[in-house]
Order: C-alpha cells, then structure tokens, then sequence
DNA sequence: AGCACGATGCTAAAAAAATAGCACTGGAGG
DNA sequence: CCTCCAGTGCTATTTTTTTAGCATCGTGCT
C-alpha cells in the first residue's frame, strides 16, 4: 500500500507542515521558493532536507523542470481542502457549518462585494433544493 | 516580555499540537483526558510532559481541580476559531470565503438540515444589508 | 493515624527533526 | 573544450522533541 495516508498534517513535523503549507498556497515551489516564503528562513540545505523527507513520507512530488524540482503535493487540491476544512470544522467549530459561516461572514465583514454574498445566496438556496 | 507570541499553532511540535487539538475540541481536559483522546497514544507521563511545555510556552493554563488539574487553552476561542479559519482560507482557498462556504455547502450535503440552511440565508442577507 | 491511590515535579535518556557542509552533476558562456 | 554557476545528493552533527521512571504530595478511607 501507500506509506502517505493523511489528509491534513498528520505526521508532520512542524518544518514540514510550514513548508507543505507555503506549497500548498503556492500551489507549486522550488526549494528557493519555499526558502523565501518560509517565516523563519533557515538554510537553503535544511530546506532541501526536509523537502527530501516529505518526498519520502508521499506528501509532495516533484518534476524537474530545467535544471531545477519543482515540488507539488501529491494529494488533489480539493481533497486537501475538504480535509483540512473538516477538521477545523471538528476541532473549533463543533462540526457545526452554521457555526463555520457565520464566523466567515463575521472575519470577512466589509471584505465581501455585494456579487459575492448574492452568489452565496444562490449557492444555499440551491442546496435547500436538492436536499428537498 | 512573553513567550508565547502566536494565534494558531505555528510555534508547535507535533505532539504539541495534537495535544492542542484535543483541548480545543473538548474546550477543557486533564492529562487522562488527552491520553485517552489521542490517535497514537503514548504514556501518561509523555502526554504529561508536552502539557508542561505547553504550560511554558503559555498556550495552555490549568485550574486545579481537586486533584487534578484542568488544562484549557489561554487564548479565547474566538481568536482560535478565527485564526485557525484565517490559515485554511489563506492556505487552501485563496483567500476567498466563497470557495470555504463551497466546499462546506459540498462537504455536508444532506447533513444539513433545511433548518440550518434557513439560518445561513438569514445570516448572508444580513451581512447582505449590513454592508449596503 | 496510617495506608493506598491518583496525581504531579523533575530529571535523564532515547528518538526524531533540523541544519550545515561538502561532493557531484549538467548546462551556459567564453 | 574548459570553467563557472546553480542546483542536487548525501552524510554527519546539533538541537528539539518525546518519552520513561522515580520521588513526592495530598486526599479519602478504614
């Protein structure tokens, strides 16, 4: 079987999780990427290290591209999200989605555009609807 | 000053925060508490010790209850429950609330009943006006 | 009062993670 | 063709984490 078998940062180091979060942001890095995104910079090597090891534990793959890797996770894009959704949803917000939204809408006051809170709207009302 | 300087867990070895995690989610808990709550629990005096460091790196405070003590977070939970939602919306949704409601509309589709549905229109025209 | 039990404080050892350094490789430029 | 540069592979070292064990302390019970 496979040796990677987490949705969030499981068994992470706490480097590791840093360094999977800036790719998981950025979406794709190379080291010197990751070195500059990360909030406490140590060396470029320690860097490569540790993307060393996430490639070993499954979490992030790379493709060479020129004479440098450049590193992307493993997992899909959205299958992270939910994973990682889900679990704040269980560990702050009681798995409680209401709960979830309305602390959105609170963090996010005056940031949303009118367009945005009508498609929300839209997106409910047709959840309502099929759930009916 | 204080050493504790940080809103999530971005000061934490992995244990650390999987300890962090089951406080949160049970809001208050003693050193049993944990071990028990723990995915890959470890002796009662190992948990024992992270919870000390977590003491010391003041994200966790104690009251004494009887014998025991009873650990809970020192940070509100409000700030926890934002900040923790900030770093998901940042890291894996672009920073866009719509695509967090999205994915929870999609995550609990079916678990949501058209009560709660009901109130999350609610809330949304709120804001919907508030911000007009 | 004396004892057993459930907890904690603390220290030291083991394991894991983080970091640095150096050797090697391939390509660009002269 | 040779040299330089940017990048990687790898190993050894240092630092942090994690864990266990033992000494203590207070409480409740007999």
């Amino acid at each position: 079987m496979n040796g990677a078998r987490v949705g969030a940062g499981g068994d992470l180091s706490r480097r590791e999780r840093q360094i999977m979060d800036v790719i998981w942001q950025q979406g794709t890095a190379t080291a010197a990427d990751v070195l500059e995104a990360l909030p406490d910079p140590p060396s470029y090597s320690a860097v490569r290290g540790s993307l060393r090891v996430l490639v070993e534990k499954g979490h992030v793959e790379y493709r060479q591209d020129g004479p440098r890797y450049v590193y992307h996770p493993t997992t899909p894009r959205e299958e992270a999200r939910a994973s990682a959704l889900k679990r704040v949803l269980n560990t702050f917000f009681d798995d409680s989605p209401e709960k979830v939204m309305a602390a959105l809408l609170d963090l996010s006051s005056g940031s949303l555009s009118d367009d945005e809170l009508a498609r929300l709207e839209d997106r409910i009302r047709e959840a309502r609807e099929e759930g009916r």
